[in-house]
DNA sequence: GTAATATTCTACTCAACAGTAAGTTCTGGC
DNA sequence: GCCAGAACTTACTGTTGAGTAGAATATTAC
């Protein structure tokens, strides 16, 4: 849902912001266009690997106008973060509203999570380092990143209380769902085998399963911590 | 190898390589205290914000001492890499030595990986960058963490066809498997209320439980893994 | 048309930092 | 007690790249 604008050809070459008649374009449309080519470059080669000059050499202007759109390095970090993170809000949102059960409601959360991720935008939301950003939009992110972990264990826990879903530990399963989901940043891309969506469906159904209850029976609760034998990992303290 | 030294002050403390009155100390131990240092460094600050001047700071040397002991800082992040990497690498060795099904086998790695992931390489292992290493050493890094990933797809091949593992696409769940042990180098920081071992368990035991097949075949007695906690909620429709 | 404003450019500054040259000090071997 | 080489230092170089000043050009308003 980020790039619906119908035949918007800046969502696919983002320099064609600035291509054809000079004509004074919307103002908008050139700062998205610089900051999802930001994020493409970020994505490509890291954002420290990534000069300003590359990111205006890739929509054929030069670095100053950059700056004229965004007020440094970091702060087109950071918009690049918030462009990806909208979606993942407003599904959210969704959930939030939607009736249904705890886990009918995370699937959904969970399959429009994984579309956001495998994102041009996926880098600078799970790769990019919060240092990177200074101590004002580091904190903000930081912020807005554990927004999201407590909606997610909300809903976890939503559906532990409704019978829905069947983990020890919210938490933990959070964690654990959320980087199953983050990783996609690292190993997807575009225009190869998956599509995103085939992608998120795959990992919906994975998850699903382990989140499912293991019998459909009620009442019954085994006391099974399930305990790993031979412990011979040397302890760091 | 790394930290086998029993009594080893180097392991907490590395700098304490160089204190002390015995001046000429073995250059391997030196080397490793210059490793660890940088892991922990490039965890703090990341590998960009992190000077090499910063790091011979915190060994109480000067910077071209570094260079004494590594080629250059690329090759320092490298080593990083491979000193974390090995306890994962020899937990791979013991699963393909074990006897067992392929998800119990499977539940020993994903141990002792989330145990590494936890460590001080956590980092260097997970997020660093491929570009920031040259051609070479990223090529090296890559070849080694699919090794990891195909030798993952291995056992979960295994344990599907000994029925003990019931997933649909083995290379998804791979990924997300994956996933969710390496992102505890996003959110884990010993010395909290969790120690590693702590995690692994409980990662081992959620992940255990979506591996698992939904109802028992006959002639492969499941361990009683299962759980299901029913609270009095009523079923929504 | 012309003034006002928006946009983009050329041509810099300045600091950070990887990497090095060349010298100094320590230590074990003899 | 002297030497060879290991270990470490001080003091540099060169480059890269973020960020800026101010001029130049385009666009809109009138």
């Amino acid at each position: 849902m980020a790039d619906s604008t119908p035949a918007n050809p800046t969502a696919t070459d983002p320099a064609a912001a600035w291509r054809g008649r000079r004509r004074r374009q919307d103002h908008g449309t050139k700062r998205d266009a610089v900051i999802r080519t930001a994020a493409r470059a970020f994505d490509e080669r890291g954002y420290h690997n990534t000069s300003l000059d590359d990111i205006a050499a890739a929509l054929g202007v030069t670095k100053p106008t950059i700056y004229y759109y965004v007020a440094n390095k970091e702060q087109l970090l950071f918009e690049c973060f918030l462009a990806g993170l909208e979606p993942i809000r407003a599904a959210l949102r969704r959930a939030e509203q939607t009736p249904g059960s705890g886990r009918d409601r995370l699937r959904e959360v969970i399959h429009d999570y994984a579309v956001a991720i495998a994102s041009e935008y996926g880098w600078c939301m799970v790769r990019a380092e919060h240092q990177d950003l200074g101590a004002e939009l580091g904190a903000q992110v930081r912020s807005l990143k554990s927004e999201i972990d407590r909606a997610i264990r909300r809903l976890l826990q939503g559906g532990i209380n409704d019978g829905s879903i069947a983990v020890t530990d919210p938490k933990l399963a959070a964690f654990a769902i959320a980087g199953a989901l983050n990783w996609i940043a690292h190993w997807y891309r575009a225009g190869r085998t998956l599509t995103a969506d085939e992608v998120a469906t795959a990992l919906v159904q994975f998850l699903d399963h382990g989140l499912a209850p293991r019998e459909p029976r009620a009442g019954k609760p085994l006391p099974a911590t399930a305990r790993v034998r031979r412990t011979r990992s040397a302890a760091r303290a």
